[in-house]
DNA sequence: GACAATAGACAGATTATCGAACCAATATGG
DNA sequence: CCATATTGGTTCGATAATCTGTCTATTGTC
């Protein structure tokens, strides 16, 4: 007994996971809303891992942690859907670097705008110095979860 | 200009994301270490859901947000390795709920315990007192993320 | 230059997911 | 107390997502 384990809970790992659907729900339902309604979840999951300077179909398989196989088959249908477009990547004539396209960048516009909006909402909901210490506290807890981070 | 955005990193949601996606693979992994190498991941999501005093289809559904017929398809594979069982609800002839078998037992049970592991890992990672505040802060941030908490 | 490693793609199989249709039991409204 | 709507669950068929294995082209190493 004593007062080893208060009753406090679910774990760390799924408390985490509520905002994390909540978020991505909001931004897909926002893209879908505006007309973006032809984008997949797992289609956003890779392309939401595409960097400013592009990214090689193997790099976002690892950060999405899905098989570079799986990686290919959803840039495709990015591709296709014109979302992302696929260069040569002028360092490594094997690779070709994912990079987004005109329409993926008008998506970009709108998840951080969606973005921002959630997280006032959230703050307004903990406070701001609360929700400050939340997002240093998860910054620093990337650290040893991620290691792409 | 001035000191708008001070950029700041990723959204909160997706910072949510690593520690979810960590704690898991470290669940997982140690499911399959330990011989319970014949659950998939979609199967883990539906599983973890399954109440003490068991759970339904329809709510494993609403709650893993997948259509019950997916979860009905999940439940069947659960149910063929062991891990869960079905037993007539006595208050609903409709109904039946999904209860955790012995085999599944033994994976909470391991489940448990890694997770506090990991936990532990975190808490040394932030310190007591900032993973304290980060618990009470994502228990807060549930309230509006997760309409079943 | 030979050989191992890497980037990417293709092929086939399996798993996960959904929408529609359906049945049985329960709730509702005269 | 029955007619009807609702709810819980399943089955069926189609599609999406995912993996393993294999292949080619390029790069890096010694």
């Amino acid at each position: 007994m004593s007062e080893d384990s208060p009753v406090r809970g679910p774990n760390l790992g799924l408390l985490c996971f509520f905002p994390y659907r909540a978020m991505e729900a909001r931004v897909m339902d926002a893209l879908a809303e505006a007309g973006y309604d032809d984008i997949t979840l797992a289609q956003s999951r890779v392309f939401q891992r595409v960097g400013p300077n592009g990214t090689r179909v193997t790099d976002l398989a690892e950060q999405a942690r899905i098989s570079k196989q799986t990686a290919t088959f959803l840039v495709d249908q990015l591709e296709r859907a014109g979302y992302v477009e696929r260069v040569p990547d002028p360092v490594d004539a094997r690779a070709r670097l994912v990079r987004i396209a005109a329409r993926g960048e008008a998506c970009v516009a709108i998840a951080r705008v969606v973005e921002s909006e959630v997280e006032a909402e959230w703050t307004r909901h903990l406070g701001k110095r609360d929700a400050d210490h939340l997002r240093r506290a998860l910054t620093r807890l990337r650290e040893v979860t991620d290691p792409y981070g």
